[in-house]
RNA sequence: GGCCGAGUGGUUCAGUCGGUUAGAACGCCGGCCUGUCACGCCGGAGGUCGAGGGUUCAAGUCCCUUCUCGGUCGCCA
């Protein structure tokens, strides 16, 4: 008797013919064509394979077996009757002279057919999930993400980058997301975080000399999910450069991403370097977000001053007016408002519409332009045939709305948008500080290890008050691919006395900085290197790549909406010894 | 936490204006079938319609409460 299989499910072709082999995996199907006649499907990692039973004493043994079990057949190669092109190994099959049961499925139905388990509630598939990566359509989304790992790893290692791993358990770090806490035994009352990014630890690194880091970085946030953000965990290609500027950081991703996305994706076409770089301010004023999909060709013009003194009340005075023209539209209007309801539902506002017609508008808000017909055609440039929507309200309402209206009918009203290719697009300039909307006063607007633009002489003049501090950027940078955020970055500030002066503009100072990050702090005080980095999104690029609109399909196992892992339980309650460890008191318990 | 959608045999769904015994497909069980490959044909089992309450002669269907799942907003330095 073989020990092994000879060869996997997907390798037997003609040339084997007369071989003996032995082949191992599960039992997909069973065909039964006549009596005593049938067809099994077996199917292991690599594809699948058909033996044929034609024997009283097979039939029993098969029948006997549940599908999904897994089994080994031992036996000649045999050429089809009737072969089958769609199959690798659709040349031939297998005469079996002997099948064993390795591992019994003791279960006839199962939760979900394995080839069918895309369509199953998701929640089924969670909780069995080893049934559901049994489909080749679900695993083939997690050999993908291991090969996009493998290719930006090499990419990374190519660029002279070195991988180093920083520590899981870490200090809470009080700005940004809620931290995942883990309690301390040792020190009671006292806990770890787990990190929301090794964010301080690569800044230490540059400062401990190393030149160029990078890191597979697992990242931690307890925030809510949506569905391109998977709950608690995610992975990013974290990086950091030492004496390099932002171009620095835009010419190694631009180097490492495309030929990945042109490879690995499920469009081919991806844009060359240099990507466009459109500053923050230009990306709302134009699409209405600072994650433009520019797959897209419609843009917003402002209309806000042709439109004042209407008798429409969102176009009255102190709003902002967006209009975009959707030329060659042939919506209907039922078509419209169902668009209206799902950018509501999404932007919190409706959007206004009409058409161009004869020389006029027609529909919607017509009726309260048609007398500036000729104002408007000069500033938007339309012709018969198009859609005009029209975004109103307070300034930030009227961007985000326009900016959802854009993205919708992009998608609906076929030709203005290309699919089928990955456009990419750095956004800068980000605004350093903000009018905070809870206290009303300068905050920071991002995140408060960036460098001002200018440094410090942009920051004194802003004390001297020569210029507005809002008018301040950031040398702060996201990379935007077909609409997704892929990643945040910017030149950091290395600087303890920019750093202290950063944090002075929203009343805070050195003691502030040396409290909230004293290692960084102390580490800059000793000679830092200028540097530079960037964290784009494992899971989102991987999403991209495999075209799927759910983060979770590219996780082998993920977390529900509401982190919970079903298939293992968790988080789960443990045992009183193990509070009493870590000295902890449960208060409040979920309601049964 | 707000808003929207969904919850009906093992799975995916249908179920009209509230009205007979809640249907279909796939799966499962039994039978037939020697070239199937989503095999085919015949027969069968399988349901407290998420849970609780209410309206009604009568509720899967209408009303209220609640739970679960998904989407979205808040949130995500």
């Amino acid at each position: 008797m073989m020990q092994n299989r000879t060869h996997t499910c997907n390798e037997l072709r003609l040339e084997h013919v007369g071989q003996k082999v032995k082949i191992v995996g599960w039992m997909e199907n069973v065909r039964e064509v006549g009596s005593n006649f049938a067809f099994v499907v077996v199917r292991d990692f690599y594809g699948t394979t058909q033996v044929v039973v034609e024997t009283e004493e097979m039939m029993t043994v098969v029948k006997a077996i549940n599908k999904e079990s897994t089994i080994s057949v031992e036996g000649l190669v045999r050429e089809r009757a009737s072969k089958n092109p769609r199959q690798a190994t659709g040349d031939v099959e297998i005469v079996p002279e002997k099948i064993e049961v390795l591992g019994r499925c003791r279960y006839n139905e199962l939760p979900f057919e394995i080839n069918r388990s895309r369509d199953a509630d998701e929640s089924q598939r969670l909780k069995y999930r080893y049934l559901d990566l049994r489909n080749p359509a679900v695993k083939q989304n997690i050999i993908l993400r291991c090969k996009v790992i493998a290719a930006l790893r090499k990419a990374m290692l190519d660029h002279d980058f070195l991988e180093i791993t920083t520590p899981i358990l870490t200090a809470s770090s009080p700005e940004g997301a809620r931290d995942y806490l883990v309690p301390s035994r040792k020190h009671p009352g006292k806990f770890y975080a787990l990190p929301q990014a090794p964010q301080q630890f690569k800044q230490l690194l540059m400062a401990s000399g190393f030149d160029r880091y990078f890191q597979i970085a697992p990242c931690f946030r307890d925030e809510d999910a949506r569905g391109d953000r998977s709950p608690g965990e995610f992975y990013q290609l974290d990086m950091e450069m030492a004496f390099a500027s932002q171009e620095d950081v835009f010419a190694i991703l631009e180097d490492v991403l495309p030929p990945i996305f042109a490879q690995y994706g499920k469009y081919n076409v991806a844009s060359a370097a240099p990507f466009r770089r459109i500053p923050f301010l230009q990306a709302m004023e134009t699409y209405g977000t600072d994650k433009p999909d520019l797959r897209i060709d419609l843009h917003l013009e402002d209309v806000t001053a042709l439109v004042q003194g209407t008798e429409f009340g969102p176009f009255a005075e102190g709003n902002t007016v967006k209009a975009m023209v959707v030329s060659n539209c042939a919506l209907t209007r039922k078509q419209i408002d169902k668009i209206v309801t799902d950018v509501e539902v999404q932007s919190g506002a409706k959007f206004f519409w009409m058409k161009t017609e004869n020389g006029s508008f027609t529909g919607g808000v017509a009726k309260f332009l048609n007398d500036r017909h000729d104002a408007l055609r000069e500033a938007l440039g339309f012709e018969d045939g198009a859609l005009i929507a029209i975004a109103a309200g307070k300034h930030d309402q009227a961007l985000k709305t326009a900016g959802v209206m854009l993205k919708m009918l992009g998608a609906a009203v076929p030709g203005h948008m290309d699919r089928e290719r990955y456009e990419f697009c750095w956004i800068v300039d980000f605004p350093m500080y903000e009018i905070g909307e809870e206290s009303g006063e300068l905050e920071f607007c991002h995140n408060p290890f960036s460098m001002p633009a200018g440094g410090l002489e942009v920051l004194l003049k802003a004390e001297r008050g020569e210029i507005d501090p809002l008018t301040i950027t950031a040398d702060q940078y996201d990379l935007v691919c077909n609409g997704v955020e892929l990643s945040s970055g910017a030149v950091r500030n290395h600087d303890p006395e920019i750093m202290i002066k950063a944090f002075e503009m929203v009343r805070l100072g050195e003691e502030d900085v040396k409290k909230k990050f004293p290692a960084m702090y102390n580490a800059f005080c000793y000679g830092a290197p200028p540097h530079a980095g960037i964290a784009p999104g494992v899971d989102r690029m991987v999403m991209l790549l495999a075209g799927e609109d759910s983060i979770r399909e590219i996780i082998p196992f993920p977390m529900n909406k509401n982190a919970q892992d079903v298939m293992m339980g968790a988080p789960s309650e443990v045992t009183q010894k193990q509070l009493d460890e870590l000295n902890i008191a449960v208060t409040a318990k979920e309601k049964e």
